[in-house]
DNA sequence: GCGTCGATGGCA
DNA sequence: GCCATCGACGCG
């Protein structure tokens, strides 16, 4: 027969990836917020593992930004962004949903990157369009919060083939956050069809 | 298609 | 008493 296997198709595919390493993670939540959009997560569930292009992201960029839960102060909670960057910041929102964040910067200085959405790849299929969803879909909750993203269940690669165009606009669902609220600190790929419900962008016909 | 609202629990 | 959300419902 013509077919490949299918373990050899996507070991293919998965070659072209590059794991993401420690250093990556290591710069202001403003450029690390941008530079991971079109990057893929990689989610291991027992022996499975999904992979997911990450769409849209939010910028929280220190304890003087209103909006950031660090500038309350350094708690139990918000422990983890003082800490190294590269690794997972999970939190309960709302008492439903789990929010995936990833800690960005230096120690001591408290920034994270909100992941909102991504498209599922692969040929896997799941609604991954908001943060509250993707966490879900991904089964990442606040046991994975502190987890270096270096590590086998969940890290991120690079496909240095996509390049994406990347819009930046105010972020979502934080009015309390005064002149905060109108910063540019959201970014996506408008290109996706899998943005947030609230983004604004994601019925947008093209 | 759009606005409004309730669920739900940890945190300060 | 607040939320870095979602989905259901009412309206039209």
């Amino acid at each position: 027969m013509t077919a490949f296997p299918m373990a050899a198709v996507a070991a293919t595919w998965s070659c072209s990836l590059i794991q993401l390493e420690q250093s990556f993670y290591a710069q202001p939540a403003l450029t690390l917020a941008q530079a991971l959009i079109g990057k893929v997560i990689a989610r291991r569930v027992r022996r499975k593992v999904f992979h997911a292009r990450i769409v849209e992201t939010e910028a929280y960029v220190g304890s003087h930004d209103l909006a950031c839960h660090a500038s309350k102060g350094r708690t139990n909670r918000t422990e983890v962004m003082f800490g190294p960057a590269g690794r997972a910041y999970v939190y309960l929102i709302y008492g439903v949903y789990d929010m995936f964040n990833i800690v960005a910067g230096e120690v001591d200085d408290p920034q994270a990157v909100l992941i909102r959405a991504a498209e599922p790849l692969n040929g896997w299929s799941a609604d991954l369009s908001g943060p509250g969803k993707l966490t879900r879909a991904l089964k990442i909750s606040r046991a994975d919060n502190g987890v270096a993203l270096t590590s086998d269940r969940l890290h991120l690669l690079d496909d240095p083939a996509d390049r994406p165009q990347i819009v930046a606009t105010p972020r979502i669902g934080i009015d309390y956050a005064r002149e905060w609220k109108h910063e540019l600190l959201r970014f996506l790929d408008p290109t996706s069809k899998a943005l947030s419900s609230r983004s604004g962008l994601s019925s947008t016909p093209r």
